[in-house]
RNA sequence: GGCGCGUUAUCCAAGAGGCUAGGAGCCGGUCUGCAAAACCGUUAACGUCGGUUCGAAUCCGACACGCGCCUCCA
């Protein structure tokens, strides 16, 4: 098993290898908690869960640090607007992030630390900056002098002077070069404050990331993660700030995830084409979105659309289908009125045996290609086609037969356990989604069950014009009807 | 203007020089009174123009289109 990753430090793919052999320290870059998450929060979410699931897999003792920022100028404007404090603010969006978050199904990590509790750190950071002769202090302002650090805007892999063509940039008078960035802020009237050598203020965005993750991983670490926007500045400051104070490499690994895209433009606050975590999982159920996520690349542009989810979720429906008749299988089989006969595996058995065979290593060959999920779904959907023609065409379960069908259901479970699928049993997950769509009907049960009946009794008696004819009506009204050996059921279409 | 990414069949999507990706759909089959559902099978593609090579979706160049970052952003 190796393990590449694709680093944005390097532009390449490289292999993964630890600092200290066995242990890996990862950092991303949580949310600014001023409002409710949005889908696109719901992708680094889960991306990088899949990412701390699949090293756990690999083996690794991980320590996954996801911070909070709790202090900052949208808190605080939101506050002001809701005319109380940003401590309300950012303990409200703090706890429903973490809703949000558990309803997505992320595994916890391993800390989860907020900017406030870290001011401390902070300070010692810019402290080691300012004697280092990185950092100057200006008007009850700190800023990092940027030009000092030779290595700016190694990650994003631009120049200084190209950056100020752009022209966006303002000039502020306290600064002595435009692209100086802010490490404490003096505080105004009516804003949060702390102590500090420099007089009451507030941290700047980009060090308490600094100071966080080397209170929890050190000054060097492995991975450092988030959304392809925080390349340039915040990735690029928290480098020059980690580095600038400690004098050594900061982060070997940088991953950024891609966005989500709406009609191919980015989803953010400000085009205002987002949706909510919340709202979207009133439609669409969190294994679903997961899949729909884990469906593409994480660092291709993924399109939100009712299209795409449906497909997500039609693709799911069929792996969950398929493992809802294994758990039948072998359920029924843990009551056995008699041993099942013994006997070889016929040719489609076999098939299916080298399918289990292949499918942990080309399981774990999709992942370790810097967690290429898209792949690895593929291998579950090919062993799906096989386990589901296996099942079809046997025609009496054998102990051989039964051994192969509890491996196969094994197989998805460990793989499930890495994507974060399946935990739901599939019988459950499928229940659920019928009775989802169930919500949208008009006509009431009782009289779709008397119209089954009724259409039961025309086709006794061989009046099949009536029988077609109450099934065209429930059609119209999106009720589907399935007729099996054991009866007449219905679905939402 | 600078830097970077992308363009794969009807749609989504993997693919870092020769090896069936996969899913949804369409179509065909099994099942059915006929259907539906389910399952099985099958189909088709590499933006354009050049170049390198025995061989290119994959490497190189140009062009076109789309997107991102350069301002808070996952």
């Amino acid at each position: 098993m190796a393990l590449r990753v694709y680093n944005t430090l390097t532009s390449e793919k490289e292999l993964f290898v630890p600092l200290i052999p066995g242990r890996v320290g990862m950092y991303v870059c949580g949310v600014t908690v001023y409002d409710y998450c949005h889908i696109g929060h719901a992708r680094a979410g889960i991306v990088f869960d899949i990412i701390y699931r699949y090293l756990k897999y690999a083996g690794y003792d991980v320590t996954y640090v996801r911070n909070y920022t709790d202090i900052d100028d949208k808190i605080i404007n939101r506050a002001n607007q809701e005319g109380t404090d940003y401590r309300t603010i950012a303990d409200r969006y703090i706890e429903a992030f973490d809703e949000d978050m558990a309803s997505l199904g992320l595994a916890k990590p391993t800390v989860e630390p907020k900017a406030t509790d870290h001011i401390g750190g902070i300070i010692s950071i810019i402290e080691a900056l300012i004697a280092k002769g990185h950092a100057y202090v200006s008007a009850g302002d700190v800023y990092y002098a940027v030009e000092t650090f030779t290595g700016y805007l190694k990650l994003s892999g631009r120049n200084l002077e190209d950056m100020q063509a752009g022209a966006r940039v303002e000039v502020g008078d306290k600064k002595r070069h435009p692209m100086d960035f802010a490490l404490w802020k003096g505080s105004k009237p009516g804003e949060p404050w702390w102590h500090s050598p420099w007089g009451n203020g507030r941290p700047g965005w980009h060090i308490e990331c600094s100071a966080m993750s080397m209170e929890f991983l050190g000054k060097t670490f492995d991975i450092h993660g988030g959304g392809k926007d925080l390349v340039f500045p915040h990735h690029e400051n928290e480098i020059a700030q980690s580095e600038g104070a400690n004098g050594c490499q900061f982060v070997r690994y940088w991953l950024h995830n891609g966005f989500v895209n709406i009609n191919a433009e980015k989803m953010s606050k400000s085009l205002g084409n987002f949706f909510t975590i919340r709202d979207v999982l009133k439609t669409y159920d969190a294994e679903t979105l997961r899949f729909f996520i884990l469906s593409a690349h994480y660092r291709s542009p993924l399109d939100f659309s009712d299209q795409n989810l449906d497909e997500a979720r039609s693709g799911l429906e069929r792996i969950n289908s398929c493992l809802a008749a294994l758990d039948e299988i072998v359920a029924e089989q843990s009551a056995p009125r008699a041993p099942a006969p013994a006997g070889a595996l016929a040719e489609v058995g076999l098939e299916l045996q080298e399918k289990a065979d292949q499918f942990l290593p080309r399981f774990t060959e999709a992942m370790d290609d810097d967690f290429n999920s898209a792949l690895a779904l593929g291998v579950l959907f090919e062993t799906v086609r096989c386990t589901n023609r296996f099942i079809a065409e046997t025609k009496e379960m054998t102990q051989a037969s039964l051994a192969l069908i509890s491996r196969i259901r094994g197989l998805f479970a460990e793989a499930g356990g890495v994507l974060g699928l399946f935990s739901t049993a599939p019988a459950v997950w499928l229940e659920g989604l019928k009775a989802a769509k169930a919500g949208g009907i008009s006509m009431a049960p009782d009289e779709i069950e008397r119209l089954i009946v009724e259409r039961a009794e025309a086709r006794a008696a061989k009046n099949f014009k009536r029988g077609d004819e109450i099934r065209d009506l429930l059609l119209e009204n999106g009720i589907q009807l399935l007729d099996s050996a054991q009866g007449t059921t219905w679905n939402v279409k």
